[in-house]
DNA sequence: ATAGGGTTAG
């Protein structure tokens, strides 16, 4: 249910090729950043292997790589081999290096809540800086030492940053030190004017926690951007408080919607569930237009199609919302032909399709591989007057693409109106890499850079490509590219592909709750 | 290069 771009893998392969790259080429600026990507991947241990092996070769190692094997031990609370690295860090004379002891201290915490060795290395510091105050804040608080991690705090003799406010307002909470708390709010509103998800979060979490509810429920309105974790914490303060037995503030429908909204953006089936034999309970299997559209939309999202069309069929009046909610379901859930046929059931019933309903649409049929089909839904749609817009050629794109009539969709995007944009272009390329169309993804691969809106994601995908292939300096080159331009531009979002019923690019929750207030008022 | 938020529950 995530958006999170799922880790990369390495193969033995590609395993052995990093390894031959040590004995060839030993240079630690190509090697470590090798080393860290294998520290991020999906099996940190991978990165012992390859940190043993540079160790041996004195030319293929600095300091830098002892961070990245520190990381990796604390990622995979490999106690034994950080103190190991720590005996090598002396023995190489790299121990009055600040960001390796801030690792260590870090490495001490997390893998054995070991504060007295933590501290050891904190005392020891001439001059800690922000990250290794903050490393120590988080430690102390992580480890339930709520107050030791607010006096750390006020001792600081640096100028902390949001991540020292987020570890330090998480402290807050452990502690129920309201004064405290609002003290630090106010201080990072006063100082941070970007907005920064993760401590609105902690923010949050300090408000429901020990604050009132109508405090958080204020925040979490007013936040420019959602994340799941906000979810979670708003979910938090729902259930704890217990739908049934709280006398003052009964749920009502808008109560039920966000819930249920919560439930799908985190996939939480059995909470929905809960929610659903509540409703159930108390209004006696008769939900209105608005909490049934949510919880179609949460069977949904949590793969439940039986039960989402279940509650469909029980809805007394259907909108285009319920409608559009049921064929996106199917399109996602892989009932590509079901979708079309809920559509001409659609279309008898006098319900007018719009944009939406024509992504759901498309969608399924390029998941489904139906192109001819695909074509006529693509034409159908000036018959009600609907321009397409971008993620209508996405889908087209992507339908050509994954059926293999490359050329068709590179034709396809020629041909567009509109310039086509990172998920078109994204599109074309993931059609090249299943389809070996290797000249193909050279020649599209080019126009992704300094293209707006092309996600992270399509970069990782040229150069995951290209380390499939085998071809390292080039996907290399492409991670540089990333890591330059992330400076420049947010990542871009492509929940567009997968959920039909965003119309726009933005943050995935905003625009669920955007949509959902927004078209639920105009009816 | 290093540090940051929430977590279902008998």
């Amino acid at each position: 249910m995530t958006l999170k771009p799922p880790k990369p893998t390495f193969t033995i392969r590609q395993l052995n090729q990093i390894q031959a790259l040590i004995i060839t080429n030993p240079q630690p600026h190509i090697l470590n950043p090798l080393l860290k990507t294998l520290t991020q991947s999906s099996n940190p241990q991978n990165a012992f292997l390859i940190y043993n092996q540079m160790l041996h070769h004195p030319l293929a190692y600095n300091h830098y790589t002892f961070t990245h094997a520190l990381q990796a031990c604390t990622l995979t609370h490999t106690h034994q081999k950080g103190l190991e690295i720590h005996a090598s860090v002396i023995k190489c004379g790299h121990l009055h290096d600040l960001f390796i002891q801030n690792s260590l201290i870090h490495f001490y915490y997390v893998t054995r809540n070991d504060i007295f060795s933590a501290h050891k290395i904190f005392d020891s510091l001439l001059y800690p800086d922000v990250v290794s105050w903050t490393t120590i804040i988080s430690g102390l608080s992580k480890c339930g030492f709520f107050r030791e991690a607010i006096d750390m705090f006020a001792a600081m003799n640096v100028k902390p940053n949001c991540n020292t406010l987020v570890s330090v307002i998480s402290a807050c909470s452990g502690l129920g030190s309201l004064k405290f708390g609002k003290a630090i709010h106010g201080y990072s509103l006063r100082n941070f004017h970007e907005d920064n998800v993760i401590l609105e979060n902690a923010v949050l979490d300090f408000y429901a926690r020990r604050g009132s509810p109508e405090s958080a429920r204020h925040l979490f309105v007013k936040m420019p951007k959602r994340d799941v974790v906000s979810w979670t914490t708003m979910i938090g303060g729902y259930v704890q408080r217990g739908f049934c037995e709280e006398a003052e503030t009964e749920p009502n429908d808008a109560t039920l919607v966000n819930v249920l909204s919560a439930c799908s953006s985190i996939g939480a089936l059995n909470l929905g569930q809960s929610v659903h034999s509540y409703i159930n309970s108390r209004y006696g299997f008769w939900v209105s237009k608005l909490v049934g559209n949510a919880l179609i939309n949460m069977y949904v999202k949590c793969g439940e199609m039986g039960m989402a069309i279940q509650v469909f069929n029980m809805l007394q009046v259907k909108d285009i919302i319920s409608w559009s909610t049921v064929i996106s379901g199917l399109a996602m859930n892989g009932y590509g032909k079901q979708a079309l046929q809920l559509f001409s059931l659609m279309i008898v019933n006098w319900v007018c399709p719009d944009d939406i309903t024509f992504t759901g649409l498309l969608s399924a049929c390029s998941h489904g591989g139906m192109v001819d089909q695909g074509l006529m839904i693509f034409k159908a749609m000036s018959v009600y007057k609907i321009v397409p817009q971008i993620q209508h050629y996405a889908c087209m794109v992507d339908m050509y693409g994954r059926a293999g009539q490359l050329e068709e969709a590179e034709a396809f995007i020629r041909e567009m109106p509109c310039e086509a944009d990172g998920p078109v272009r994204g599109a074309l390329l993931n059609a090249c890499r299943i389809h070996g169309n290797e000249r193909m993804f050279e020649r599209n691969k080019q126009k992704l850079i300094y293209m707006k809106g092309v996600s992270t994601g399509t970069f990782a995908l040229v150069s995951n490509t290209y380390a499939s292939a085998d071809r390292w300096e080039d996907a290399n080159k492409v991670r540089k590219d990333i890591r330059s331009m992330r400076l420049k531009k947010k990542a871009g979002c492509s929940w567009i592909e997968m959920n039909t019923l965003v119309p726009e690019e933005k943050s995935e929750n905003r625009a669920f709750q955007e949509i959902d207030s927004k078209r639920l008022h105009e009816i």
